[in-house]
DNA sequence: GTCTATACTGAGATAGAC
DNA sequence: GTCTATCTCAGTATAGAC
């Protein structure tokens, strides 16, 4: 069929964010797919490559419209973009096509965590990456450039995390607000985060109360 | 030998820290540790049992430590523990077993990043979480509960990234803090992720604009 | 009790028939 | 373009040497 790359797109979107990468195998992808296990190789090229054509699928239109917001706000005569701005520009586009598309940010996520994200995608991202670190300096100029540097960092793990797992099940009652809503406390942790006065880095302040233990031997038991 | 659980806990320790869980061979892992493949089934049972056996190994120590620092943090008569000193309290440990064992935090984030963390040691690290989520908890009564609970979701995963990865190179010069100072720079981004006001949930923010478009197509072009 | 040799099943990849 | 057969290497299981 002409279709069955679509079908191998399609299935492998669905089962990679289900399920990460390296659990799964390119046999549950054909089946879901009803196709050939060699038409993977024949269209891709290799497992790794069918990932990429994944992501680049999703990801041109999204970062497209991430940039149109960015450069909205940057059109603004006289005002800076504000920390929650750029962040909501960034993170917002990722919760649009989460409608239609509801396994993207969850395979972006988990691909990003298990850090097997190719030299590829990475080329693909960093115009568009670099332009929102840029935009992000200039919302907290006063910070040092080692804590910005450092803080970006850790936002994107924060990020990937967020984009890819389920809070896990409430006490009480349910949380209703869904993946917007995500997005909206996402936005609020992460502008705190940026906002926070500069780490004092202080030196010897690690005590060796662990490191001196000797590790506790474990065995398997008879 | 006597000491081959020894030697393949510490080459499973270096290679799963430095390449992950999916991307390494018990192969590579005997090879490095000069034992049989069959020696690893023989001590452990099985790869995942092995890494469960990695962690536990370090993570009795840990977690005591953490759970020390925290008792003397609210044994202090009168004052509630800060949000900083709460977050000290778990980090620090990590710190100082990444000065004997810098693979440890490593290993441990990538783990948690790939998601592959057992129930068997969920159910090991659930008495310490559950102490420190409710001490955090303390530390910022004012937020309400459901902000609360997906901060913490955000955190683990900042946590979890900012042990595994280093930041990418600097432009101008090196960072010469080393692990502690980026465990202080995490503390000072988490305690202004925490203190932030709670996030507005909005409904029907999001807009169509990119999950109207129509995927492109990204073919190996022929 | 410990460890070695070897075989089994399922993974990704590839060559070649159609 | 598609499918079958096959290759190599992974994790796993087990029989038996010491």
């Amino acid at each position: 069929m002409i279709d069955t790359k679509q079908k191998i797109l399609d299935a492998a979107e669905r089962i990679f964010a289900d399920q990460g990468y390296g659990a799964v195998s390119l046999r549950q992808i054909i089946a879901d797919a009803e196709v050939n296990l060699a038409a993977i190789h024949y269209h891709f090229g290799s497992k790794q490559e069918l990932l990429d054509a994944v992501i680049m699928r999703r990801a041109g239109p999204v970062n497209r419209e991430r940039l149109a917001r960015l450069d909205r706000l940057e059109a603004r005569p006289g005002a800076q973009p504000a920390v929650e701005q750029v962040l909501e520009a960034f993170l917002m586009p990722m919760a649009e096509v989460a409608e239609n598309h509801p396994g993207f940010p969850k395979l972006m996520g988990r691909m990003q965590a298990e850090g097997i994200l190719t030299e590829v995608i990475a080329r693909n991202f960093q115009p568009m990456l670099g332009r929102f670190i840029g935009a992000m300096r200039k919302a907290v100029p006063d910070l040092p450039d080692s804590d910005f540097r450092w803080r970006v960092h850790f936002g994107q793990g924060c990020i990937a995390h967020a984009m890819s797992t389920e809070l896990p099940p409430p006490p009480g009652a349910g949380d209703i607000s869904g993946f917007p809503g995500r997005i909206q406390r996402l936005i609020a942790f992460l502008s705190g985060a940026f906002r926070a006065p500069a780490a004092v880095v202080r030196k010897g302040v690690v005590s060796k109360s662990v490191a001196r233990k000797p590790a506790k031997k474990l065995g398997k038991g008879k």
